[in-house]
DNA sequence: ACCTGAACACCGTTCAAGT
DNA sequence: ACCTGAACACCGTTCAAGT
């Protein structure tokens, strides 16, 4: 034992996270353990917490993994003056990326609760991301107001995590009505035709 | 040790039950462990095994009591012809029950990963029937066609979901805009509004 | 300084053995 | 028949001790 210094700090972290993104991807949240991990990268348990203050910490930073590979998809979205184009498209892009890595996403929406706190600032910037090109595919139906826009996007982008949430969740499944996407779709439309409405 | 018989086995299933029930309520879904439960009523760990299949059966059976009292709630509220009022009502019962019942709330979105399956019929039975008072207040936008209400019902719903979700979580923080009751309201009126544009 | 791994205080779940 | 509780196979997290 002790000191041995075959990769640095800095190398450490991205070893342990990319480990725990290939963990969460095939075992999905629950499967999510430091000894896992730890013997993956070939180290002891405890130098997982030399890395991390916590496994919930660890989880949050694969969370920003996610969350940064939907940002690289939807960033692409030329916005033009349609917004409910523009947010359809979104949703498609959405939908499409949360069903081919599905126990990734489920992951998005679960906690390891053993953190008490609020979640960190770097997490929270990460999830505003996604948020922001929602907003800026709805300032054409805000022309006045970039803040009603954002206020907006939280609301429409907020549903559209509901919806997804749910039918992730098995919870939509009683009536086995619409696919998530078609509802997200019908969403989009409604809520937009109600702001041009207003 | 050995058999006791203090209790029926309906006794032993409502004792553990509103056990959980209050354990979760005080700390929250990790709180809830089988041991806990078993101390709580007084029977050893494996009774609660001859009572529920693993301890997810039992946080459902909690999630359903806590399903009836936000249903117990909504159900009374006098569906007129006016379906935004009704819905604006639905979110304002809606709000103030979980913000009362706040750990008992962000359990129903969370799952003790044990389970690997679907979700039983009992529960999800349990899911729809809030899902349905939404429906009737939303029957008057659709006249032609139960159908379309339902499957409206199901997209308001799981938005205003998906709102709580998020701000429960501490997800939507960030720009710390509305409260998440305002943003449920702005999404019922754009979207009955979009209905009656269409 | 860096890393180890035994130790602590827990878990969910099972099942032979008691009455 | 009903209930027990030790046992199994795990956990997250810590920290004295090695190099």
């Amino acid at each position: 034992m002790g000191r041995r210094s075959d990769h640095t700090r800095e190398q450490l972290l991205e070893m342990a996270i990319s480990s725990a993104y290939k963990i969460i991807k095939n075992e999905g949240h629950a499967g999510l353990t430091a000894r896992k991990v730890a013997a993956d990268i070939g180290y002891a348990v405890g130098t997982i917490y030399t890395l991390f203050e916590n496994l919930d910490e660890l989880s949050l930073k694969v969370k920003v993994l996610i969350l940064e590979e939907l940002y690289s998809e939807i960033s692409d979205i030329k916005i033009g003056n349609d917004p409910e184009s523009a947010l359809l498209k979104l949703v498609e892009i959405y939908f499409a990326h949360t069903a081919k890595n599905e126990l990734l996403w489920k992951s998005i929406f679960e906690r390891h609760d053993s953190a008490d706190g609020d979640l960190p600032d770097w997490y929270l910037t990460s999830v505003a991301k996604p948020f922001s090109v929602v907003e800026q595919a709805m300032k054409p139906l805000f022309p006045d107001s970039d803040e009603d826009a954002k206020k907006a996007a939280r609301v429409l982008w907020s549903g559209i995590h509901g919806i997804a949430s749910l039918a992730m969740g098995g919870h939509l499944d009683v009536v086995s009505g619409e696919s998530p996407e078609r509802m997200a779709r019908d969403m989009v439309v409604r809520y937009v035709t109600g702001i041009k409405a207003a």
